[in-house]
RNA sequence: GCCGGAGUGGCGGAAUUGGCAGACGCGCCGGAUUCAAAAUCCGGUGGGGUAACACCCGUGUGGGUUCGAGUCCCACCUCCGGCACCA
């Protein structure tokens, strides 16, 4: 083996390394746990197995994780580093439909085929805990946390879940009492239409529960698209109101659905943003998507009716400048309020909205339209009648579906004022323009706003803000309040490859929660399990699990006959807490031990956690809502499930387009003399994320078999910052391999063997004692090194690893002390060919087993140092001075210097200033 | 429109708290090896300038602070990402 075999020795050193078990991660409890070292939990965002397989962002991600692992084993910490398969979900459904497989098997096969790509990398993966979402013993305890929202509702004076037996026993004891629109109340506020629990029947217990389950089934305009036959969550519909996969059309419809009671949690997810280092983009991400905004709840009477409207306002200061009200068209007074000669009108408004799509609504946003409905509000500051229109532009699904209209500091308003001719007031001053031109949105002092009780006039915006709603406060017409746009996360999916939910439905309407003994409730095995696909909004969805056998739909209890809730779960669900069972994946009596949670847990949960961007609003949020509850319930240990979140860029790669702008396979194109064709046909390059669309991807399994898993993960470490998108350029790859082939040649005693390739010395690793210079050049390496390591600074790593080898090429001989902890270092980024040459030195243990070397500080002292000298900023002379060399000294030695004597004499030096070990600057005129 | 992030050679990108800009790699140029090519090895490589030094100019643009600015402050331009009739 003279030359460098990359395939040979990958499959040697993978081969070893699972016989040696070197990356089973023992927890505490196993035989050969080791308390006295320190944690690191370092995870990969789980792959969803699709039959494309593994593409270069799946390697760009798990090497990532990788060399953080097998760094931090060789700093001496016990490392969690699982991996597992996200498998439920639409996609592998729909691959399984167009071949017409069973998904179970579709899934398995993409499974297997992917492990065989992630072994191919050499990833340090415990593979003793691997798992997939599909699996029965893994979706029991889905079922099982799912069982816990549905089981636990959110106490608002403790601001935390709390079990639903908590909540049902201060009823039993008649703490509680329950008002005529089913309110809970304390029993002090008894009265002739409150009820006791002891009152209500079975059924009318659960309506009541089922208000304060975290898990509940609503009634709610849904996300429903029957291209795939199926409800979406908000967060899985694009804004031009469309579905996320496939691109297909999204309509809203009432239907009834479970639903996870996310909002409970708006102010915890938003406050403790801050307790997790998080890239500061994602966080931004998520506080928008919570949408936190601060304002008051106003109550609008209305003309002649005993009624009033609420409408929310984040800018209550402007009230008195409130001339008309607007309502979304699907509010519910729309129908009563109408006047009769308005009637007519408004139907019509309120049929084509409810037709219109969210595209269709933006479109048109820029036109404002709406109708009047003939009524009259009462503005509660100033008495003055104003009419209430109706118009799209308010949404029933955020604040109360009203508004007061203030067209002098809204825009919104303003263009529907004046499209309208209705009346614009100024209650702010500022702004340069004319009020009734355009809308001042701007904060200022109040103007015309005061009545014989209040005055705003002369106060600025956020103490108006505050002057204002404390009148509303004490007459009873209002309240300061806080608003989100985070709405309820809609859980149910008409789909089959999913988690059945551990729910059944009585003969009377029973909502009934399957015993936690008798989970799981397995997938039933089918051989239809198509989605009900239509193009017709109004199809009803028609979950495929209707289709199942009676003996799995049908359950008896106590003589009963139950049907089995038909929905499943959707993609989600697994995802949302795969990271804690990866602390104990075996386990079957929980979803991981105690003690098992509570090590590879500690401090603030996942010590690192690299995935990408997208991720960002769905499964980072639901992930943090679950493992909350989990947290309140007392099932694991910290508030936060990622304490430290690191998301990496995407890998771009050259795409081609033809005249016609269709993209060509990017391996097919050549190119010559900066001009790019394709069979003979002139084609135009652009750079894009690597994928199918761009025909632009490059398998990393290929390139892994033509230059090695080293060249490839060196490569992929080396084209940039972690964090920053960046282009792949194949032939950049050499760069990386020329690395390993030198270090190869350098420490390898068997590349001198015989006389192929040039510059082969032979055996040149020798023991003999390092010269200070060399030990120097080392020790200055580990110190860059560990630094850019501990930050996942890889590619100033390599570099400085790069840098080390290219001065052992110039030595006539390498000290054995500085090979092997080059070695060393070499390790993470380059495991096999690391463990090959280690192993050739004639060492019995692995270098997967070995301690990263420690810099030593007196070699990083440089004994001596040239120091430049300036004279007004200018360098006009070096001097050599020792490194201790105190500030005095060095200005000593400076002014001495002959050339900076000559050129200061006779000026008056009037400042010297030293930067030790830098240069001295001498100002002088 | 609002909120984030970023602009450094032919290219990807380096540069502790402000301290010799361009590490390292690709590409390119020259050389070695070769019948030749590929591969490999050695040397050079920001621009201008010079026989060679010297010297001058250089981190998106314009100002500012400083002995000294890629880095700090102000204004602007460009690109990327997210949100978007959210009251």
């Amino acid at each position: 083996m003279s030359t460098y075999q990359s395939t040979d020795i990958e499959d040697k050193w993978q081969n070893l390394w699972s016989q040696h078990g070197t990356f089973r991660a023992p927890s505490p409890g196993d035989g050969n746990f080791d308390a006295s070292r320190p944690k690191y939990y370092v995870l990969s965002m789980f792959p969803y197995p699709s039959g494309a397989g593994m593409h270069m962002g799946h390697a760009l991600n798990y090497t990532s994780t990788d060399i953080v692992a097998r760094f931090k084993k060789l700093r001496g910490y016990n490392v969690l580093h699982p991996i597992g398969y996200d498998a439920f979900g639409l996609p592998a459904e729909q691959y399984a439909v167009e071949h017409g497989v069973h998904p179970e098997i579709t899934t398995n096969q993409n499974i297997d085929a992917i492990s065989r790509q992630l072994k191919r990398l050499g990833l340090s993966f415990d593979w003793g805990r691997v798992l997939s979402t599909t699996d029965v013993d893994y979706y029991k305890w889905t079922q099982w946390i799912f069982l816990q929202l549905y089981n636990s509702y959110f106490d608002e004076d403790q601001e935390k879940a709390v079990p639903i037996s908590e909540l049902v026993s201060r009823l039993d004891s008649g703490e509680l009492l329950v008002d005529e629109e089913g309110k809970l109340v304390s029993a002090s506020a008894a009265s002739a239409q409150t009820r006791s629990w002891s009152e209500l029947n079975e059924i009318g217990r659960e309506n009541i529960l089922a208000e304060y389950r975290l898990a509940f089934l609503g009634e709610v305009p849904v996300n429903w698209c029957p291209a795939l036959g199926t409800v979406l969550a908000n967060e899985e519909v694009t804004n031009e109101g469309r579905s996320e996969r496939g691109n297909h059309p999204v309509f809203k419809r009432p239907l009834k659905q479970w639903m996870l009671r996310i909002t409970k949690y708006c102010e915890r997810l938003l406050a403790d943003l801050d307790l997790v280092n998080w890239p500061e983009p994602t966080k931004m991400m998520q506080r928008n998507w919570i949408g936190r905004s601060e304002g008051a709840n106003v109550d609008f009477a209305l003309e002649g009716r005993d009624d009033v409207i609420r409408v929310f306002t984040t800018r209550p200061d402007t009230l008195f400048g409130a001339t008309y009200m607007v309502l979304a068209p699907e509010h519910p007074l729309v129908q009563e309020l109408t006047v009769d000669e308005q009637q007519a009108d408004v139907d019509a408004y309120v049929k084509s909205a409810s037709e219109k799509t969210d595209l269709d609504r933006q479109i048109d946003s820029k036109e404002k339209t709406g109708v009047f409905t003939g009524a009259y509000a009462i503005n509660p500051v100033n008495g003055e009648k104003i009419p209430v229109w109706i118009a799209d532009y308010v949404m029933m699904g955020y604040g109360t579906g009203a508004i007061m209209a203030v067209p002098g500091h809204d825009e919104r308003d303003h263009a529907f004022a004046t499209a309208f001719k209705l009346p614009i007031i100024r209650v702010v001053d500022g702004g340069d323009v004319d009020i009734a031109d355009a809308a001042f949105t701007g904060v200022g002092n109040s103007c015309n706003s005061a009545n014989d009780e209040v005055s705003l006039n002369g106060l600025a915006t956020p103490e108006a803000k505050r002057t204002i709603t404390k009148w509303l406060e004490c007459k009873g017409l209002g309240e300061g309040t806080v608003q989100y746009k985070l709405r309820d996360w809609l859980f149910s999916r008409q789909r089959y490859w999913g988690e059945p939910f551990p729910i059944l439905h009585g003969p009377d309407g029973q909502v009934v929660a399957v015993d936690e003994a008798d989970l799981p409730v397995a997938l039933p095995e089918m051989e239809d399990f198509k989605p009900s696909a239509s193009d017709d909004p109004d199809a009803p969805p028609r979950p495929p699990l209707g289709r199942a056998p009676e003996s799995w739909r049908i359950v008896e209890k106590d003589g009963v006959k139950y049907e089995r809730e038909l929905n499943t779960m959707p993609q989600w669900a697994g995802s949302c807490w795969y990271y804690l069972r990866f602390c104990d994946a075996k386990n079957d009596e929980r979803f991981a031990s105690e003690d098992a949670e509570r090590y590879w847990m500690d401090g603030l949960g996942v010590d690192l956690y690299i995935g990408g961007v997208e991720h960002a609003v769905l499964h980072l949020l639901y992930a943090r809502f679950w493992h909350k509850v989990l947290y309140d319930l007392g099932h694991v240990s910290t508030p936060e499930p990622f304490g430290w979140l690191f998301n990496q860029g995407y890998i771009q790669a050259a795409a081609y387009r033809d005249e016609r702008g269709v993209c060509v396979e990017a391996s097919e194109v050549e190119e010559k003399e900066g001009e790019y064709s394709h069979n003979g046909a002139p084609v135009t390059r652009e750079f894009g994320k690597m994928g199918k669309s761009l025909k632009n991807s490059v398998d990393p399994t290929v390139v892994c078999e033509e230059y090695g898993a080293d060249t490839l993960r060196l490569y992929l470490m080396y084209m940039g910052p972690l964090d920053q998108s960046k282009p792949w350029e194949m032939r950049d790859i050499v760069g990386p391999h020329r690395f390993i082939q030198r270090v190869w040649r350098n420490l390898s005693p068997a590349a001198g063997s015989d006389d192929e390739g040039g510059g082969v010395k032979g055996e040149r690793v020798v023991d003999r004692d390092p010269t200070n210079d060399e030990l120097k050049s080392l020790h200055k390496t580990i110190a860059r090194v560990t630094d850019d390591m501990e930050r996942l600074g890889f590619n100033t790593a390599i570099a400085a690893l790069i840098e080390l080898n290219n001065d052992l090429t110039k030595w006539d001989d390498i000290p054995r002390a500085v090979a092997e902890p080059f070695l060393v270092m070499l390790t993470p980024l380059a495991p096999h060919v690391a463990e090959e040459i280690w192993s050739q030195l004639g060492h019995e243990e692995l270098v997967s087993e070995q301690t990263w070397p420690e810099a030593d500080k007196d070699f990083l002292v440089e004994d001596e140092c040239e120091i430049a000298v300036q004279i007004l900023g200018k360098v006009r002379s070096r001097i050599t001075v020792p490194a201790d060399a105190d500030n005095q000294a060095l200005e000593s030695a400076a002014l001495s210097d002959e050339k900076i004597a000559s050129l200061i004499e006779g000026k008056t030096v009037r400042k010297v200033i030293v930067v030790p070990g830098k240069l001295v600057n001498i100002v002088a005129n």
